[in-house]
RNA sequence: GCUGAAAUAGCUCAGCUGGCAGAGCACUUCACUCGUAAUGAAGGGGUCGUGGGUUCGAGUCCCAUUUUCAGCUCCA
């Protein structure tokens, strides 16, 4: 037989082989740095023998495949450890993940110095040096196998597995796992590993069933690359918005106020200040926007007309007593208000308090609305999970003619923040759509899903927009295009989202009059242009590490007297600086100037202006930047002309490092 | 909501088996009036998250509660 390798080359061999002999007859070296296979691009166990022509590619840890593996490998030491540890721990499920693997097992919570006993245990099997042996069971005898070593959760897993003949079970010592691998062929062969955290997980992700104990830990194939990665997680915690952003004064949270209720600081305000200007002025001038504002609240009727009151009842604020009879009337004779969890249908009798004709469509409405969300006590977090927040929201009331159109556009803009504030590339799309198999959480039929999800297909593949579809994340109302980001853990959230709606305009019984003078239907977009404010300060901080673009820092230059011989004339710098509208402020400490320079760097401030003798008599100023290329003497008036182009501009410049 | 951890000065943290509340940075004052990443000295600041309990005595032990963190679940 004929054996196609990654370069191209080829082996021929006799008789059957199997991937681990294959590989040492090409070197010793890759035998021992083999994970795991691909064989004609199926991922394949080490062992797996080879009886006929195929394309093989031998994946060491370098690969994907490779660090699964060997991660995989590493969590059935762990298991087997722990189970030397704890007879009573029963196993679950323990996959490889990005950046490391997880076990799940059926046993009491584990502290820190538990770990590290594990740990040492896990030392002690690598140094053993089991091999790893693979073999296959009829589902008879495996449903024996693991109900004789008390294992239910196996035993389940074994019975609802569609295969009968051969399910695959790997063996190191006297730990056996039901387990399609692959794996590595010795224990011995894992250098380098960490126990990184143990938490609570539900068996099978549900939260109606048993809580078990996860433990997770990553393992890499050279110390130092743990090591390595190690720091990076340290690192990236400075970048942690959650941290950063109390750090630098920009928000902070209080306990008597409440959970997801964070404060934003002078700071953080002027930030966000920043950002609602130019998205209101950006959407109203360039992009046609009519602005509203409209109530927080309202009576239950209003919900009760959009379905929210069905849909989302759990998810809302409800003020009053909301016990109702039968017929949905209030028990208590008072009114049922609640707090608006979204402004849709707020923005609707915006659009129906006058008749609207076609001539006026598209309407785009667009408000900075905030809105309040009844989050589970546990989901809060910093900035991006939060109970109330504010979102650029915007409704556009238009023609079945216009949809494809404007849809585009709410992309485009969307786009268009994103660039501007530098994210473009960090986003993914995401198609969201409904769940056929649970119709009830939604409004409407499978019919008019399918019809709406086509549509916006459609629309998505004409902009030539790369995405992925994902069922059951649509709204109740209708399928979104939402675009995502990850923090700097890697944990997703929505950032932007532009939804199409086909029910509340019935709901709601809106319409205009056509050319014929007949009553129509409008059809609904529903979006954010760059979001909810509360993420994208997150996002910004995480991304900017802090160091933002100029035109977003709240604090956009200092001025710094080297003695305060210069106060007077550091006054007439501040105040042409702030005259030209920059976010300027004045250090007028008794420090010295190197003093009140490092303090200016850890404020992580773009620009700031020494001032002292030479200035004063030459009318310049002395600028210090964390921007590459721009130190030294400059005439004040180029300074500002300078700064003022940059912020008009909303440049983002290259950092000096 | 679930599992676990944590909460001590503005910030970062120390405080052992219960026995007078600590450090560094920050802040204030004084001296210095300074030229590009930390001038010196002195001083102020704490109901030890909150409420109960055990004890002669609680920051420390127990219970409840709030908030924060990690993860799970959820996120219209």
């Amino acid at each position: 037989m004929k054996v196609t390798l990654k370069d191209g080359s080829c082996k021929e061999y006799a008789s059957a082989m199997t991937v681990i002999d294959i590989a040492a007859d090409i070197s010793d070296g890759l035998a021992r740095a083999a994970c795991a296979a691909e064989i004609d691009g199926q991922i394949a166990d080490l062992r797996t023998v080879i009886d006929r022509d195929c394309e093989l590619n031998i994946l060491t840890f370098d690969s994907e495949g490779g660090k699964r593996a060997y991660r995989h490998t590493c969590a059935h030491v762990m298991a087997e450890a722990v189970q030397n540890l704890y007879p009573d721990a029963k196993l679950a499920i323990g996959p490889a993940i990005d950046n490391g693997f997880y076990y799940d097992f059926d046993m009491p919570s584990l502290s820190r110095e538990d770990l590290d006993n594990i740990e040492k245990e896990m030392k002690k099997i690598i140094k053993k040096g089991d091999r790893l042996e693979r073999y296959t069971l009829s589902k008879e005898e495996a449903v024996k196998l693991m109900t004789g070593r008390d294992e239910p959760y196996k035993v389940e897993m074994i019975n609802e597995h569609p295969d009968t003949d051969t399910l695959t079970f790997y063996k190191q010592g006297d730990f056996i796992e039901f387990c399609a691998g692959p794996h590595l062929i010795s224990t011995k062969q894992i250098k380098a590993f960490k126990l990184t955290s143990s938490s609570g997980a539900y068996w099978r992700g549900d939260e109606h069933n048993k809580m078990l104990t996860r433990i997770y830990g990553t393992a890499f194939n050279k110390k130092q690359d743990l090591e390595d990665y190690l720091e990076y997680l340290e690192d990236i915690k400075n970048r942690d918005h959650n941290k950063l952003g109390r750090e630098m004064d920009l928000f902070t949270t209080v306990d008597v106020i409440g959970q997801g209720l964070p404060l934003f600081m002078p700071k953080g305000t002027k930030m966000i200040q920043k950002l609602q200007r130019w998205i209101e002025d950006l959407e109203d001038n360039e992009w046609g926007y009519v602005r509203t504002r409209t109530p927080l609240m309202a009576k239950s009727d209003l919900y009760k007309i959009s379905d929210h009151w069905g849909h989302y009842k759990e998810g809302m604020f409800i003020l009053g007593d909301d016990d109702e009879d039968e017929n949905g009337n209030s028990i208590s004779g008072n009114d049922i208000f609640a707090l608006r969890p979204m402004t849709c249908p707020f923005q609707y009798y915006v659009y129906k308090a006058r008749q609207k004709s076609y001539r006026d469509l598209p309407y785009r409405m667009g408000e900075t609305s905030t809105i309040f969300r009844n989050e589970d006590s546990g989901e809060m977090h910093g900035l991006t999970r939060v109970r109330q927040f504010t979102i650029s929201e915007g409704h556009l009331i238009c023609t079945p003619e216009q949809i494809a159109e404007e849809f585009k556009g709410c992309v485009d803009l969307a786009r268009h923040c994103l660039k501007t504030l530098g994210l473009e590339e960090d986003v993914t799309y995401r198609m969201s759509k409904w769940d056929p198999e649970n119709p009830e959480k939604y409004l409407g039929t499978a019919e008019e899903w399918d019809k709406v999800e086509g549509a916006m297909r459609e629309i998505l593949d004409d902009i030539g927009l790369d995405y992925t579809e994902e069922k059951g994340e649509a709204a109740f109302y209708g399928p979104k295009l939402d675009i995502q980001a990850k923090n700097v853990y890697g944990k997703e959230d929505t950032m932007i989202t532009v939804q199409l709606d086909m029910f509340l305009s019935e709901r709601f019984d809106m319409y205009y009059i056509d050319e014929n003078g007949d009553k129509k239907r409008p059809y609904i977009i529903h979006r954010t242009s760059m979001g909810c404010y509360e993420r994208t300060l997150a996002w910004l901080i995480e991304k900017y590490a802090g160091k933002f673009p100029t035109w977003l820092c709240a604090e956009q230059v200092r001025v710094l007297p080297i003695s305060e011989k210069f106060k007077d004339y550091a006054g007439k710098v501040l105040s042409e600086l702030k005259k030209n509208g920059i976010d300027a402020t004045v250090d007028n400490r008794s420090e010295k100037i190197g003093y009140k320079i490092r303090e200016a760097r850890l404020d992580k401030l773009p620009y700031m202006l020494v001032v002292g003798a030479q200035e004063e008599e030459t009318g310049k100023v002395s600028v210090r930047s964390r921007f590459a290329g721009d130190e030294g003497q400059k005439d004040l008036q180029v300074f500002i002309d300078d700064i003022c182009r940059e912020i008009r501009t909303k440049e983002i410049r290259t950092e000096i490092e």
